[in-house]
DNA sequence: CCTTTAATTTAACAGCGTTAAATTAAAGGA
DNA sequence: TCCTTTAATTTAACGCTGTTAAATTAAAGG
């Protein structure tokens, strides 16, 4: 056993180039051969430790969640957290290349689902919230964010709606109506 | 001049075509192959209508906004009138297959821009709205919507969300909580 | 009848995700 | 030390995709 030649790839390779080259080129340029180049290494060989592109497409997705909700621990009202977690998830999806056109057709990898839900409700499960009504609130704030961030990152609408008015504004506005209304008693 | 010959082509009928397409076998069977197949045509056939792929999906995705708005005058406070509309997208995104990716996906067409602009603005600024406020409410709700309407129609993420609640009745209360706040005085 | 012109087809290109089979190289046992 | 086993990677290929250029077809007008 323990009978291995020397490595080339990781999964965690993959996935932080997978990162660079989404920030590089952009989403269409996102291809398993342009990734496989970026690693010197022929295509078929990511398929060893990716499933394949969609499963690879969902990994990502799932750390623009997982740093969107990073460092929020100071935020002690579900109130506050919510909207600190809206703004900071707005933030990564807009900051980087076609993270919210990433998102919004990732598909969860079964694998991780239930966790990953889990991981998504506790800190409003912390705050006091049952896990049904803290999987509520949030899957509301995501799709309003993932929303915006949809629009604020595609040119033509973005191009038109910014003549008109600051879009992360209205965004904020947006989300703060939501979850005040949220979180009432 | 007018000289043609039979003509077998029409804008119109490639984009019903189109949608004929969608219902039947969802996003991933809308290539422009199987589109031309449907028509009896060639795919090179197509281009002579449509500018490419990318004006055809956009002129689609118009479309569900357009099946939405329809119909909507009875609704006479501009609140009503944002819900009713949220309500009626919603059904429309998540009634048609692939619709929630297919508008996410879709660029808006320069050709049309403003003109569409316009006509999403219009029964607001009727209902006593200036045209930058009309264009900020809506374009809230349609992301929240639409962001709705992914969760909704994504496979894993509904299966998953739907055992712990209803996600129509969730999206609605969101949907009534952001109108509220956003039209109130 | 013959030229012009528009509509469509044929052929092709460069790219995609993905699989199967062949290759390579290291590890472990004899 | 050699030889077998096995894992990692490459080569080759398949069937797609959107799209362009060139060839074909057929109707209209002079």
């Amino acid at each position: 056993m323990a009978r291995r030649r020397n490595i080339l790839l990781t999964p965690e390779k993959i996935i932080s180039a997978a990162f660079e080259l989404l920030a590089d080129i952009g989403l269409d340029g996102l291809t398993m051969r342009a990734l496989a180049k970026r690693l010197d290494v022929q295509a078929p060989a990511l398929y060893s430790y990716v499933d394949n592109k969609a499963e690879l497409i969902a990994i990502m997705s799932e750390q623009f969640l997982n740093e969107a909700r990073k460092d929020l621990e100071q935020y002690e009202s579900p109130t506050e957290w919510l909207e600190q977690f809206g703004i900071r998830f707005y933030e990564v999806l807009v900051n980087t290349r076609d993270a919210a056109m990433l998102f919004a057709i990732a598909r969860q990898p079964s694998r991780t689902e239930q966790e990953s839900t889990q991981a998504l409700a506790l800190p409003l499960v912390t705050r006091g919230y049952s896990f049904e009504r803290a999987i509520q609130v949030e899957s509301a704030v995501v799709s309003l964010t993932l929303g915006a961030a949809l629009d604020k990152t595609n040119e033509e609408v973005s191009r038109m709606l910014s003549e008109l008015f600051d879009l992360k504004e209205n965004y904020k506005n947006a989300l703060n109506i939501l979850v005040t209304g949220l979180t009432k008693v």
